[in-house]
DNA sequence: GTCTATACAGGGATAGAC
DNA sequence: GTCTATCCCTGTATAGAC
């Protein structure tokens, strides 16, 4: 209820706000990313912006929040064999999605100030990230040089980390180096090795 | 030559800027941190430090680079014993200067843009402390499970990546995290494990 | 509810006087 | 070498039109 009738602009202006947001930040990147271009790019005014989300962060930080829903990421992580795969998977996807990693990588830093609209945000996406990690990854067929917990930071630190590389060097080859790790750090028992 | 004279007083100058930037960084964060609130400090004006350092962003460039003269990374890394500590106790001397990591990370981040000034900063500076950490963590005396180059990626990533963990939240344990993946994925011959 | 118009404080940067 | 004055752009708060 109340999802139509004058909801329904609304609703569809957020998501355009967000998809221009993001396209923007894509084009210019994030620094040149302000209010005033996105406004133009969806055909409105800066204020027209702020009566949707606050402000410019919450703005942002709604872009990651959708991305999440989007991408859905948990379902990859069901079980042992599929996780692997699934966590490189989403990696190489960031590859072809530059606007969004600088996005994440931003925000991460700024978020280190409590008072920041993503700060939750982020320690309660990466919480969950982690317990996700540390579910998947433990094999217990071989003695664990890595205790669940340190394994899913190491592995998350590693995966954020080279997104830094990657931003600066384009040709950082993400996906490998992250398979190289995994395999390294948690080898699936399927595989052997 | 050319040191004395009227350039002193310009060297000093710039010496005091430096100073001065990285104390209002670690009291008020890097994005309070105005040109404006650095010069009261200093005594000056925000035009003063425009005529040193040519925009915000490189002086804090050279803020970075002069905390790498200071602290001399490199010789810590010489021979592999003392690779690891020396390593470790980087990583821990970086607790107590949580302003300063702010602002690597934040310029990590904005150094994407090929037009950044600390773009090719960034580039030098990563690409030597992996040759460093190739050089010296690298073991013989097993099977390399992982080439020096995708071990040192690694090392460096997960170094990064975790400051973005300990930023958001301070607990996080940096050293601890580091040494235990540094013991397993480069175990050092003398400690036999 | 959706949005424009307007105004304001703050930022970094530039030109030119001293 | 340093300052003042100025400029433009940023994000944001408010008032009110539709």
């Amino acid at each position: 209820m109340a999802v139509r009738g004058s909801y329904a602009k609304g609703v569809a202006r957020r998501e355009e706000i967000l998809e221009s947001a993001l396209d923007v930040i894509g084009r210019k990147g994030y620094q040149n990313a302000s209010l005033k271009e996105i406004a133009e790019v969806v055909g409105v005014t800066p204020a027209a912006l702020l009566h949707y989300f606050g402000s410019k962060e919450e703005l942002f930080t709604a872009v990651l929040r959708k991305r999440d829903e989007h991408d859905g990421l948990d379902p990859a992580f069901l079980d042992a064999e599929g996780a692997r795969d699934g966590f490189l998977e989403v990696i190489r996807h960031n590859t072809q999605v530059p606007g969004l990693v600088a996005l994440f990588s931003r925000l991460a830093v700024d978020a280190a100030d409590p008072a920041h609209p993503a700060h939750d945000y982020f320690l309660e996406r990466s919480e969950r990230l982690r317990s996700s990690i540390a579910e998947s990854f433990t094999n217990d067929d071989q003695r664990p040089a890595l205790d669940p917990d340190t394994l899913a930071r190491i592995i998350q630190a590693a995966s954020d980390g080279l997104q830094l590389q990657w931003m600066i060097d384009p040709t950082v080859d993400m996906p490998g180096i992250m398979a190289a790790l995994i395999d390294t750090l948690a080898p699936s028992p399927a595989r052997g090795d």
